[in-house]
DNA sequence: TTTGAAACTCATGCGGC
DNA sequence: GCCGCATGAGTTTCAAA
């Protein structure tokens, strides 16, 4: 599984813009379309392209509020961690979550239209849930992605000494 | 700024597969391709479309170990936040970060190949920045990443009445 | 593996509805 | 606003290096 120069140039262009035309792909690459037609064939082959994506504007969605909203469940055991992820996901309010250490056990990045539907989501949605032991709230003001993501560079081929 | 069932529709199709071809998109979506093709240009032009970005499988590349950190700066005025804000988002482990309410005014996640990769940037990345007042570290076990996001339903047509 | 060209599929703009 | 068609652009395949 090593990803050489191109393969890393290539995952850089589609990253950020997947719907460029595989000529503007290979242009920017320094290759003939049909090699960076292949390449990325085998990329999403492979696995380390899991799929293309539309991103939305959350404000112009109508959606310009968000919030974290911690939460630990009791017990927290796999039966419980597992049906509680499952089923929070699925609430529309939620656009990811974080299955954590430390005090609390998932972390709920929801967005909604106004501040009132954060507090809605968190005393009418979450107190469904039975299992719920602990509940903290924690306002987003800004949310930045990280536009590229880097493969890690591969380990190096190992000599006998450890370091120089 | 209304958007409507065909609106709704190609957005999760194309949250869905951004790569999927104008024919598919119309096939699916029950219009015509020129009808299709018009909206999903609307859509960008409005500005509910922000792009389209191929996502990468991090355990495919190389990166499998997640944390959360929070970190608290001192003093949390606006050119000391948005100062740590955009030398964090550039560092190569960042895949993301909230600037947020609470104790703490960051929260940044991170992806490195190993759990020493998490103790790196803590004590050698963010030791570099001397407004850091307080930081603390949750492993992340699991992160979901809601696979469609919905506009909010725009307000209804208001009547005399409040509710009926 | 990469390439260039051939065959085919698709995107795109416009006139009619 | 939506559709269907014509045209040009882009994708995809493959034999050769």
């Amino acid at each position: 599984m090593e990803l050489d120069a191109l393969d890393r140039a290539l995952l850089r262009e589609l990253q950020n813009d997947a719907r460029q035309t595989n000529r503007e792909l290979a242009a920017r690459t320094g290759v003939a379309p049909s090699t960076s037609l292949e390449r990325v064939r085998l990329l999403r082959e492979r696995g380390v392209i899991t799929g293309y994506h539309a991103a939305l504007d959350l404000d112009v969605a109508g959606r310009p509020v968000q919030a974290l909203i911690s939460v630990r469940v009791r017990p927290p055991a796999r039966p419980v961690i597992e049906g509680f992820r499952e089923w929070a996901a699925r609430l529309p309010e939620v656009i990811g979550l974080f299955v954590t250490s430390g005090p609390h056990d998932f972390l709920i990045h929801v967005a909604v239209p106004d501040v009132d539907g954060v507090y809605a989501f968190v005393i009418d949605r979450l107190t469904e849930r039975r299992e719920i032991a602990d509940v903290q709230t924690t306002m987003v003001y800004e949310h930045v992605r990280s536009p590229r993501i880097e493969p890690a560079a591969p380990d190096r081929p190992r000599t006998a000494r450890r370091s120089r």
